[in-house]
DNA sequence: TAACTATACGGAACAATGTTCCGCTTGTCT
DNA sequence: AGACAAGCGGAACATTGTTCCGTATAGTTA
């Protein structure tokens, strides 16, 4: 059977619909942030808010749609960087830096992937899902190198670099990538 | 002329909402943590949201005198520390970590003091006011002791430190501490 | 092409929350 | 006791995310 079976094709006016509203909201995530107002979009998109919520049944689903890509770089770069770098260590603190640049130049996206921000479970459920294991492959490899402790999971190593990022772009002084840095320089200092 | 020149003495039962308001705001962040409503404060406290509001013009006032007096004793343990112990790296980790375990067990009050977070600007202002000064200390003896890398400002560690602890108590198997710990020992590591 | 129907749409309406406003109450002072 | 500033309660306003439903329309069929 093929791709749709037992689902009906989707309208032409709503497939563009769904285009449309992915340009616009990226263009307002840029303009003001990840926390823009769901209005904003509609108004920027020439819908109504009601048609935002058919494509996309929370603003979180609209934020992963959004960014679904880019994660996914992200994601590709685990093991890229693992097969160029000699040491998996070196490696490990490249791919946090990627993942610090992408949270960072996305105003308010880190603040938004707290756990415990109520509404946003499906976009922190997607975010670990995507990434951990990626994460976890690039500290196992540090590990079985003897580069560093291994009493870290990746979840909370992520969830930390993470938090590091918030609020970030509102303030050049604070360097997130530093920080993050300082934290995996820390997974390797000797007891 | 006396301490109150100038300004008229409050009224009795001014004086008196006034404590009843700490009291339940208090008892109210324990049980529902920091972003708990004002209407769920002043109910618990039997007054209107009005009175709140003549206390406490902003949420954050309100929150802000809620947790002076640890503030205050956080701030006052730094000093206490460098004197006690004989490695001033050793006494900022541990000051840290009496930092990490004050943000922690405010349920919420570590994802409030992001700077970005609009409506808190006094909040975040008074920590970084009374804790920074501090923490430069602590990081000053550090650096003169050779201990540390000195290219990191007090700011900035406070506030990576504090985002480190966001959604800490939501979550028994993220340590903060430990993360936190992590970062200090980053700061040691030799280039 | 003209009707028909499932699909999609717009935006008013609802709920939660911070904050402001104002008519009424109550200390305090004489 | 009377006057009046200080204080109070809570309705009302503004801003969000989200739901609902009457209306419009794409696609299908006669």
């Amino acid at each position: 059977m093929g791709e749709n079976a037992g689902a009906r094709a989707k309208r032409a006016d709503a497939r563009r619909n769904e285009k449309t509203l992915l340009d616009a909201a990226s263009a307002v995530f840029v303009d003001s942030g990840v926390d823009a107002p769901v209005r904003d979009i509609a108004t920027r998109a020439g819908v109504g808010v009601g048609t935002i919520y058919r494509h996309f049944p929370t603003r979180a689903d609209l934020i992963i749609a959004v960014y679904r890509h880019q994660v996914e770089a992200c994601a590709d770069a685990g093991p890229k960087l693992l097969a160029d770098n000699d040491s998996p260590h070196a490696a490990l603190a490249r791919w946090i830096d990627l993942f610090v640049d992408f949270l960072v130049t996305k105003h308010g996206l880190a603040g938004i992937m707290q756990s415990d921000h109520s509404g946003f479970e499906a976009l922190h459920a997607y975010f670990l899902e995507r990434l951990v294991p990626v994460c976890t492959e690039l500290l196992d490899a540090a590990a079985k190198a003897g580069e560093i402790h291994t009493d870290l999971e990746a979840v909370h190593l992520m969830r930390g670099v993470g938090n590091l990022c918030i609020g970030a772009e509102a303030d050049d002084s604070y360097d997130a990538r530093r920080l993050a840095g300082l934290l995996i320089t820390g997974l390797r200092q000797a007891e």
